[in-house]
DNA sequence: GACATTAGTTGGTACTACGAACCATCGTCA
DNA sequence: TGACGATGGTTCGTAGTACCAACTAATGTC
């Protein structure tokens, strides 16, 4: 496939990288217009998919000031997507809880990127995809993202 | 490596490149931050790199309505980094080059972004981050993004 | 009990993104 | 060659996003 080795050849890491990244970016956007939320809404949710979550830790998952976290969850809480829950032990803090109809959206959504991203490698070998993602895992290890 | 391989074990092929995306986009942010532009500024003048580019394939390439790019350009114009040249043709049309100022400013945030990838895959083998960059070129030729 | 630190909010500001509507210009067709 | 549809880009209105300084309430430490 003299089209891929070529491109190849064109493409360093860095590059291949980031243009990756922007094709997962556009994709995160497509999804979350399907839903109705802005792609920073999306990923907010997913993020509390697991359980709730306070407000330090996700401006540090999200990589947000936490000026800027308490905005975006008022957008959120005001559509009835999440609630803040005050936390028992420390009346300063509170958690981050999805509401039902949060939580239906998040997991849909969820579902809609993960089943986009393995059409995107459709055409893929499976060796590749493990490949990939084993690569990657390791990158995110060595970068102490992944816990 | 038994946490790689646990870590392997607990992400799958469209996770791994979500966290991934999302460490580049981080990435990205604190490259930007560092050099005065916001991340989008950034994009648009890493874009201009190899020359003038019309205001439609801008907005194809950065996913973009034409009136968000319309105030994009305005902003870094604005800062003297790019300017608005008249298509020679077309009198509808302009051309968004570079500035010699926003040349410097692009080449060098481009290195920066450069650096810091290849940095973060400073542990891997070679043999890892060609068969990374391969896997990408092949899925962004299947998706159809290179060119 | 005083004081430093922390969790989160408020206020101000600039940037970003979309969509409708618009204007100037170009391309096509009869 | 003139009418009209299409195109390139802008303006306007609106909502969302992000940062930073300053603040309040509560906790932790000495």
């Amino acid at each position: 496939m003299t089209t891929t080795i070529e491109a190849t050849a064109e493409l360093g890491f860095a590059a291949a990288l980031v243009r990756m990244s922007h094709l997962v970016q556009h994709l995160f956007a497509d999804v979350s217009r399907d839903h109705d939320i802005t792609p920073q809404q999306m990923q907010l949710l997913c993020m509390l998919i697991g359980g709730p979550v306070g407000m330090t830790e996700l401006s540090r998952l999200l990589h947000l000031e936490k000026s800027s976290l308490t905005g975006l969850v008022d957008r959120v809480e005001r559509r009835g997507l999440v609630a803040r829950v005050r936390d028992a032990r420390d009346r300063r803090a509170c958690q981050i809880a999805l509401t039902d109809e949060g939580a239906r959206l998040a997991v849909e959504s969820h579902q809609d990127v993960t089943g986009r991203l393995d059409t995107l490698a459709g055409e893929l070998p499976d060796a590749d995809q493990e490949r990939l993602t084993s690569v990657i895992a390791r990158l995110l290890a060595q970068h102490g993202t992944l816990t």
